[in-house]
RNA sequence: GCCCCCGUAGCUCAGUUGGAUAGAGCGGCCGCCUUCUAAGCGGCGGGUCGCAGGUUCGAGUCCUGCCGGGGGCGCCA
């Protein structure tokens, strides 16, 4: 489906190729009530041609066909004013209803995204800092998904390093079976905190982890054995934090650190027989262009420690060239937090240098703003008490569990645990959703549960309503939204509902150009609004004539399906009652 | 010291890549449930878009300099 915008902005330039070929018309939507686009080129061009803009415009519009589309207008200061023509609407209405995706058309050229996500450490705990990347990544995998775009999801966990030593000896000291068991269930950060305790206490235990890293670095089976329970009784525990939040993550997904091990010398080796590599204070290093430190001198990417072991730059790096390279990535995102922006443009600098990342592919930081506490200060689990992410959960589905029982008292327990459940994993993730990614935010739990405003909830809501009205008209909802009933688009109310539905395409559009799912969330929350105010002005099961009871059905159905739709693609479910 | 991000209503945030009179939600005040779900709707009040310059027909948006907050800056990830 073209879509409004593109209808528009083709005649348009018509008009414009008159006068000077190829002029952009800067078609946008408008901001004047009562007119739905404004084209605003003849603004520039009257400019450049010395031309007073009104009468360029009317002079443009003069060769423009909008015949039934739209209704054009000269304003005196030189703006195009567009009103679409209510037949053009509703036709383009009933084409988006009929369409299986809601006239959303698939990308033209697919992409192969590779996403990664989540990331969290091995024998660590989930914790709060993670929800956030954990669910804008998950949103975008399901947007590029649908868009079109072949998706890879990584979980770049963290499963190497020297910490292991530590972890795997205190895992021989309490004994697999105990170990194990806190780990699956979901206490890493005892684990993680007593093995750390007894390091610290005791020599012995530091020289054992020394030896013991040397022995998981080499390959030695049983260190390889022990490894293993850590990461799988992890995994198995991440694997429920995913499942309860509802994110696609599995452990087929997993693609960590300990993975590029064996890729780490070739990667330092192509980059020597590039002639990056630098010999700097024992380590070697690359001094990718545009990057300084302190001093104002080069600064360093570390491709291999002075003592000749490889750190995480390397190991990144080796994930970069294996996206571009084995995966065939045409974009490959890192959903990652905002104080890793150095560290990844440096790493996409020396894989450009070194020739990883094709003509017209890209890397891309998809930075994630840090999560203040109310101190303003970054929150670091490190600082206070971490809060573990499936407490959040659980906090979220217990308040909207509460709100529940509160408003909805008639439905059965277990629908009411459903839509608690929906209700408060929804909130959770809108929170991180809704505004923008790579800005920071303070964390409040009122502010992140609260169920009014730009909220899940109140989007959950808006499509239990709109179901209701099937509901209590024992009405079969199947036979509305897919573009066989024709709408009327009497009142206002109803123009701006239908216009509104329209611009779903452009909403997911305007998400996916910048990766960012808070435009989408936005267009939803803007979507709702409409539909109230349509409802609250317009019956719709108390309509004056059967056709216009069938329109409004129409519009209802469609509305539904939007909602529901943008949602799903926010990864959050929408409730058949609430 | 150098670099990056941010600064919009009391609070939390949008602002479609430079367009017309800057918008929501929450909080405050007023009104609307015997009528399709009040987790809702309507209205009122609330702004030198951090400050000062600059670019041009036009700047919350672009440039420069300040102020304030956050982050980053060699062998951790």
């Amino acid at each position: 489906m073209a879509g409004l915008h593109a209808a528009l902005a083709t005649r348009l330039q018509v008009g414009f190729d008159t006068v000077a070929p190829g002029w952009d018309p800067v078609l946008r939507p408008s901001s004047q009530a009562g007119t739905d686009f404004q084209a605003n080129g003849a603004l520039s061009l009257a400019k450049q041609m010395g031309q007073p803009p009104a009468e360029l415009a009317a002079h443009v519009l003069a060769s423009v066909d909008l015949q039934g589309v739209a209704v054009a207008e000269v304003h005196r200061k030189g703006f195009i004013n567009l009103t679409l023509e209510r037949g053009f609407l509703a036709a383009s209405l009933a084409a988006a209803a009929s369409d299986p995706r809601l006239g959303v058309d698939s990308v033209e050229v697919p992409w192969t995204v590779v996403v990664d996500y989540s990331a969290p450490n091995v024998a660590k705990e989930l914790h709060a800092g993670h929800v956030r990347t954990t669910i804008v990544g998950d949103a975008l995998c399901r947007l590029a998904a649908f868009a079109g775009h072949h998706v890879v999801r990584e979980n770049h966990i963290g499963d190497w390093g020297t910490p292991f030593g530590m972890l795997i000896e205190h895992l021989v000291d309490i004994g697999e079976e105990l170990g194990a068991r806190e780990l699956s269930v979901g206490d890493l950060d005892g684990f993680y905190r007593q093995a750390r305790a007894v390091f610290d206490a005791s020599d012995e235990l530091k020289e054992r982890a020394r030896r013991r890293v040397v022995l998981l670095q080499s390959g030695d089976p049983e260190t390889l054995r022990l490894w293993r329970i850590l990461v799988d009784e992890s995994m198995r525990y991440f694997s429920e934090v995913y499942h309860r939040l509802g994110v696609l993550l599995t452990p087929e997904d997993v693609v960590g650190e300990s993975f590029y091990n064996d890729l780490l010398p070739g990667v330092v080796a192509e980059l020597e027989a590039a002639g990056l590599l630098v010999d700097s204070e024992g380590a070697r290093c690359v001094f990718p262009p545009g990057f300084a430190g302190r001093g104002g001198e080069p600064l360093p990417l570390i491709v291999q420690k002075s003592d000749g072991g490889f750190g995480y730059a390397t190991t990144d790096l080796a994930a970069l060239k294996d996206r571009f390279g084995r995966l065939r990535a045409d974009r490959a995102l890192y959903v990652v937090g905002a104080p890793q922006r150095q560290h990844f443009a440096m790493c996409f600098a020396v894989g450009r240098q070194a020739g990883w990342i094709p003509d017209g592919a890209d890397a891309v930081h998809v930075s994630i703003g840090n999560m203040l506490g109310p101190d303003g200060k970054i929150f670091r689990s490190r600082a206070g008490e971490a809060v573990k992410l499936i407490e959040l959960v659980e906090e979220a589905v217990s308040r909207a569990a509460g709100k529940v029982q509160e408003k909805s008292p008639g439905l059965s327990a277990d629908e009411q645990a459903g839509v608690a459940q929906a209700v408060g994993v929804g909130a959770l993730k809108y929170g991180d959703l809704s505004t923008d990614r790579a800005r920071e935010y303070v964390f409040d739990w009122d502010r992140l549960l609260a169920m009014e405003g730009n909220t899940a909830p109140y989007l959950q809501y808006a499509v239990a309503r709109i179901r209701s009205i099937f509901r209590r008209g024992g009405i079969d909802r199947s036979a509305y939204g897919s573009g066989r009933v024709p709408v009327t688009l009497d009142g206002p109310a109803e123009r701006a509902l239908a216009r509104r539905l329209l611009g779903y395409e452009a909403a997911i559009q305007g998400a996916l150009e910048t990766w960012s799912p808070h435009k989408l969330c936005t267009y939803l929350f803007d979507l709702a609004g409409d539909f109230t105010c349509f409802f609250e002005n317009c019956p719709v099961l108390r309509a004056a004539t059967e056709e216009t009871r069938d329109s409004r059905l129409e519009l209802c159905a469609h509305t539904a399906a939007v909602l529901a739709h943008g949602l799903a693609l926010l990864g959050i479910e929408a409730p058949e009652r609430m």
